[in-house]
DNA sequence: GTGAAAGCGCTAACAT
DNA sequence: ATGTTAGCGCTTTCAC
């Protein structure tokens, strides 16, 4: 039989509550008895049933999260980010994946969290919108992470889109690129507060804030962000015979699958084409040649969304803290499809 | 408050008997009743408290899956595959890392599993070797997976190693290659049971079995397998001088990095060397060129592993089954960098 | 077909 | 500094 608390406290010759002090480390606990309770633990390899303790104190010491999918790299490397910056706080991380399907994606959003012994849960949408906004649930601990949604009633942890992608256009413009295209933009016309369109806010900043016209034909709609949609992209925008000397892709598997289609095409990078991507997923570091990118500051959107989640989960029921938006700070990586030597 | 069970048999006028029954979908329910229970639980907005069922019922749910870390690509595709199977048995999944750290992985094995309100564990290990067998527990139900440790009181899934490894080089040997390297052998000299010494073997025997001598220059000892590494035991093979036209790199990480490194030096893939990998990776269909691999069956792996934990969750205690090593079948995948057509 | 009541293992008042 | 005790919300005999 599985040993408790009351044979632990037997074995001892203690009380149930001394066993309790000791293993929450009470303070007002004799060392004499603390080294007895200790070694019954031992003796009878006590573990303490978290089922118990959950109910409880109401709180189970794991947290959710809820991402499309770990075989996309982005989230693969967010979800590890994560899990690392949840550890500290002595946090478990459940994982669930809604394989950006939209009914997945609200069941996780309304109550599945809570469903699944959870304390909190941090959302990553791929389907859910602006229009969704509603449904979250501010009453649960929830922090939201990306771009598909602003002005929720939770707090949110995101990435400044505009102004990164202004700055990787610029880079591109500072090596003298001109005519510079973009992959990724998003297929539906109306603006809507995502990613892929504050992106593409940014590109157009930085071209207009260095007189250069904005020309619609190299820009391209892809969506998702695929590395087979990006090659697709690519060929088809080779094929257009538009000229151009620049890209920025809207993320870096997108570049990655253009890169390739570059290499098919027999156009040279940087020489010809100079290329950045967005995300500095660790294989930008490692393609041929390696890709130029934009550090969103991955590791800080990943703690600064625990800790919200945490004061969240932390917070007396009376006194709720408005929502936070958070962005986190950014920066270019400069690698060899831009011009820049190594392959750091 | 949070309602309870209490609050919907009071609601709904039954007893919380019947709406347990209710919820647990117990067949002697008459019609009825079982709408006004449902709609007194829609009107409160009801959840079960999965703690106190975890309490009651010794269940929780959750399995555990520890892995080195989710940014190494084949664990985040393993992670996928596994958290979609788990799924379909209505089970989380509580993602630990153990980075590579032997006493994390440890912990992981010893009891930290049941530590972490779950219901089983799935293991991949990454420092702990076949002399650590003895820290496995079989008391909790768990699940090995990777080749490090063989021959341990638990199922175990795993992969044909040798055999698929000898398919990859007679891959090699059937479109006309006779100098094949190997890079990510191991730098221990002694065998052990690892992925790496299991898929030299399969590369001896397929070099055997094609009466070509095996050539202790073309062996290239690499660790840890990442890019940078097989990219740089590449430069030293080339500047070695030492003749060849095939190359297997034991896994695909090593093989994109070796691929880099190649292309830098000017070396034609496939026409002057001939290369093939190891796990076939998503990223494997999108380098330049395409990169042939063996698939391991993973998914096989992930859907079995998680079949056989369920089975030692639900064993009952009086009846255990002896310990069943599985290994999934493999395939070798074909592509541009063996000299097959197309990015398929 | 439904109700009453015990108890899963733990924590936290409260008492000593 | 340590012991006693009452639940946390649920499942599960056992009656009815």
């Amino acid at each position: 039989m599985i040993p408790t608390m009351h044979d632990v406290a037997r074995v001892a010759g203690v009380s149930i509550k001394t066993v309790s002090n000791v293993i929450n480390d009470f303070p007002h606990v004799r060392p004499s008895t603390r080294m007895r309770v200790l070694s019954a633990i031992e003796e009878l390899g006590y573990r303490p049933n978290l089922s118990a303790r959950g109910l409880r104190s109401g709180r189970t010491g794991v947290i959710g999260l809820a991402v499309p999918e770990l075989r996309q790299n982005y989230f693969a490397e967010l979800a590890d980010a994560i899990i690392r910056a949840a550890e500290k706080h002595d946090l478990g991380v459940l994982v669930e994946q809604t394989s950006g399907d939209r009914e997945r994606e609200i069941a996780a959003v309304t109550g599945a969290g809570r469903l699944r012994l959870t304390d909190g849960l941090l959302f990553s949408p791929q389907r859910l919108g602006q229009d969704d906004r509603h449904l979250i649930q501010p009453r649960f601990p929830f922090v939201l992470l990306g771009e598909r949604i602003f002005g929720g009633p939770t707090d949110h942890v995101t990435m400044h889109n505009v102004s990164s992608a202004q700055a990787a256009t610029e880079h591109l413009i500072g090596i003298g690129r001109r005519r510079i295209a973009l992959i990724g933009a998003h297929p539906d016309r109306r603006e809507e507060i995502r990613s892929a369109d504050l992106r593409v806010r940014g590109y157009k900043g930085a071209l207009e804030a260095a007189g250069i016209p904005v020309d619609p034909q190299l820009i391209r709609a892809v969506a998702p962000w695929h590395r087979e949609n990006g090659a697709e992209a690519m060929r088809d925008l080779i094929a257009s015979g538009v000229p151009f000397d620049g890209l920025f892709a809207l993320n870096d598997t997108l570049a990655l699958g253009a890169l390739r289609a570059l290499g098919d095409a027999g156009v040279r990078v940087p020489d010809d084409v100079a290329v950045i991507g967005f995300d500095d997923i660790d294989e930008a570091r490692f393609s041929v040649p390696s890709l130029s990118s934009v550090d969103p500051g991955r590791q800080e959107i990943a703690e600064t969304a625990v800790e919200l989640l945490v004061e969240r989960i932390n917070e007396k029921d009376g006194e709720p803290l408005p929502p936070l938006l958070v962005k986190s700070k950014f920066r270019i990586v400069a690698r060899e499809s831009t011009g820049s030597g190594g392959s750091s």
